[in-house]
DNA sequence: TATTGTTATACTCTATAACTATA
DNA sequence: TATAGTTATAGAGTATAACAATA
């Protein structure tokens, strides 16, 4: 609340009343944007406690799955750049939760695994993570959950269509 | 499509099968983050014909429908540092098409307004996000986009709420 | 020639602290 | 003392080009 003692400044619009963003607040972009941001600073701070940011913890997730995926898939399967990929695996490698492994056949290639500890990381972020999506959930309601991941599936799962 | 000539990499997951994400796929902010990643990117393809981006745009929005108003105001209504808002500010500013007027009363403070060029930006810009929503709008159907909005506002309008 | 991982680089977005000039 | 705008800075995310080793 500001203070606004005697209101004398005459030229601007009126600084009590709320901003109109007009068009903006009806646009998908403007909105998928703010909810966005919402939850991925909400996901941060559950995961502050451990040091792991939202894009590090999908890595996790993906080795755990996928044990020897090779670092090229891992980055297409987040949507991630190889080249960004690097340092993201670097910083999970240095801190013992993931490593790199030569791959039999291709010289190439790295063989990417969880480490013990790891999966022990992933273990302690799971309630974390439990308790970010219930927040969220019951915002939503489960019948509004579900329909927002359909809606969200449909937009984000073309990222790379033509039309 | 990879090559993959003989499939020799003995230690790795299958390589040509589809990468689990595992859980990814069922939370809220992964299909956030997808989808608000692809629609960014559209409206950024969208607006490069003109050298605007996305947070630009809706800064020239506000200032058409608020002239006047303050930058701080402007900052807060897009959710935006008011440190982060200053360069991108002057950027309009240096392109001519918003400018900083002393706000009469408040000597610290300014008034922000659109110049003609920055309405006659806004005019050309209108047509060019029309047909990025009307993309989306496509994809969702009419009942879906109505149903997407009113679910992204229960999270993102509660942006900095405790709960 | 093409691909894997990598390096280097740049730009944007986000975040915080601190300064200045006003109030 | 508090506020508006600003400066400076740092960290992440994203993007592209190019290189070495290997295929």
């Amino acid at each position: 609340m500001p203070a606004h003692p005697h209101r004398e400044d005459a030229a601007p619009a009126d600084a009590g009343a709320a901003v109109d963003v007009g068009p903006l607040s009806g646009l998908v972009g403007y909105a998928l944007r703010r909810a966005q941001l919402a939850v991925s600073r909400d996901l941060a701070e559950q995961f502050a406690a451990l040091d792991i940011r939202p894009a590090q913890y999908s890595v996790l997730v993906v080795l755990a799955r996928n044990p020897g995926l090779r670092a090229g898939q891992v980055a297409l399967a987040l949507g991630i750049q190889r080249a960004n990929f690097v340092p993201l695996l670097d910083g999970l490698e240095a801190r013992g939760l993931a490593e790199r492994r030569r791959a039999t056949g291709d010289r190439r290639a790295s063989a990417l695994f969880l480490t013990d500890a790891g999966e022990a990381m992933l273990a302690r972020l799971e309630p974390l993570l439990a308790a970010h999506e219930a927040k969220f959930a019951a915002r939503l309601g489960r019948d509004g959950r579900y329909q927002l991941m359909g809606l969200l599936h449909r937009i984000g799962d073309s990222a790379f269509d033509p039309g």
